[in-house]
DNA sequence: ATACAACCGGAGTAATTCGCTCCGCAAGTT
DNA sequence: AACTTGCGGAGCGAATTACTCCGGTTGTAT
């Protein structure tokens, strides 16, 4: 076993809050970008801001464990995408899966968050991961042929947040929030059948760098 | 003529710093989202704080300004874009034009802004050309053919910030806004190209609600 | 030159907000 | 009942904010 012993009677009741906290966290981040508060986190988790504290030393260390998870569900997505026999659509299924847990959420920080060794071979999966379903995608044909994996790296994360979708959570319009959802996802959708390989004309510009995403994370040198 | 006497000796700086501060306020209303601070405007433009303050009385005069200069802005692309023969370019250049002035600039602050009749006149005028643009390229069978007038002002909205060059911004990279920004054109531009006739597969979900754009202003009564 | 008017810049202020600590209390276990 | 473990949130110091106020600067008139 992994975890053989429970430490304390309420260690259930920690577990859930742990949990509870790191979804809440990504909501918030959502809603309010880089000023949500701890305050904002721990009320969202239904917790207090003690709890929060007793499991991570600083906002940052949240953050951190937060943008770990993140990586890890992408390549979860990847993968399941890459199991799907369509090409076509396992890599759509990927994009959507990655807009739809949130992983847009932590652009925002992404100056804040210092990527260890480990997410750095996270990372470097995930290139290998998401080359994959571009290449895949190439040769059936079925990808207009000068999209690169930036573009679709981008169009995930421009489809992250949702600027109406934000506005009526803050308005507390609970309302219409899942209209929202539904017309986000309606974009998504026109967005991700651009990428087909049905349209003649090439996209304007050269195609972008990777830079655009490997130098904007502090690395660690140790 | 309108304005015929010059009342002060400096009052050409003055005309300068307005428009250097419109110029700056939709810059950094890009950049930091609803928390933009008055110093960090005041500062893009160039211009001390007491010349905001003498020009606006408080931070929400100014962002009212700048929502009605982008109603402006969104009409004029708009009849621009009628004014063009082929019904396609028309509706897709002024997608392009909405996003490139940075329309969605204002999604994070559209809830303080108060709707006066005189722009709430504007915004009813920018529905019509819109509709007009849309009606235009569905007669000519060249929109897919279950978009809507929402649909489009939603791209509009989601392509007004760009994640990436927002966090560029933050970070000083000055050498790598120009890639992020022809980036952002090329993710764009495939969205856009998602919206041509030649998808058979109907869109996700039902037709969007325009409630999802009346509601998220606050009206004026007076 | 001198006097004056119009406008500029930004240090200072009061109020708010934020990350974080600390401690009294409740829930299990024995 | 005694004890352990984790909970909630009031409160603190530091930082940030919108806005005011006034000494300085620029350009015009005499």
């Amino acid at each position: 076993m992994t975890e053989p012993k429970r430490r304390g009677p309420r260690q259930a009741e920690a577990e859930r809050n742990d949990r509870a906290l790191l979804r809440a966290a990504r909501q918030v981040l959502a809603d309010d970008g880089a000023h949500a508060t701890v305050a904002a986190i721990a009320a969202a988790a239904g917790v207090g801001i003690g709890s929060l504290y007793r499991r991570y030393r600083t906002k940052e260390e949240l953050f951190q464990r937060l943008a770990e998870l993140s990586l890890d569900s992408w390549n979860q997505a990847a993968e399941r995408g890459l199991a799907e026999d369509d090409p076509w659509e396992g890599l759509a299924s990927f994009i959507v899966a990655c807009v739809e847990f949130g992983q847009g959420s932590l652009a925002p920080i992404a100056g804040t968050i210092k990527v260890t060794k480990e997410m750095q071979a996270k990372s470097d999966h995930s290139d290998e991961l998401l080359a994959a379903l571009v290449a895949r995608a190439h040769e059936a044909r079925v990808l207009r042929p000068d999209v690169t994996v930036v573009d679709i790296s981008l169009l995930i994360e421009q489809f992250g947040r949702s600027p109406a979708l934000d506005q009526l959570r803050k308005q507390g319009r609970e309302d219409l929030l899942e209209a929202a959802a539904d017309a986000h996802r309606r974009v998504l959708a026109i967005a991700v059948d651009g990428l087909r390989a049905c349209h003649p004309r090439p996209l304007p510009g050269g195609p972008p760098t990777d830079r655009l995403f490997t130098e904007r994370w502090t690395h660690e040198t140790g």
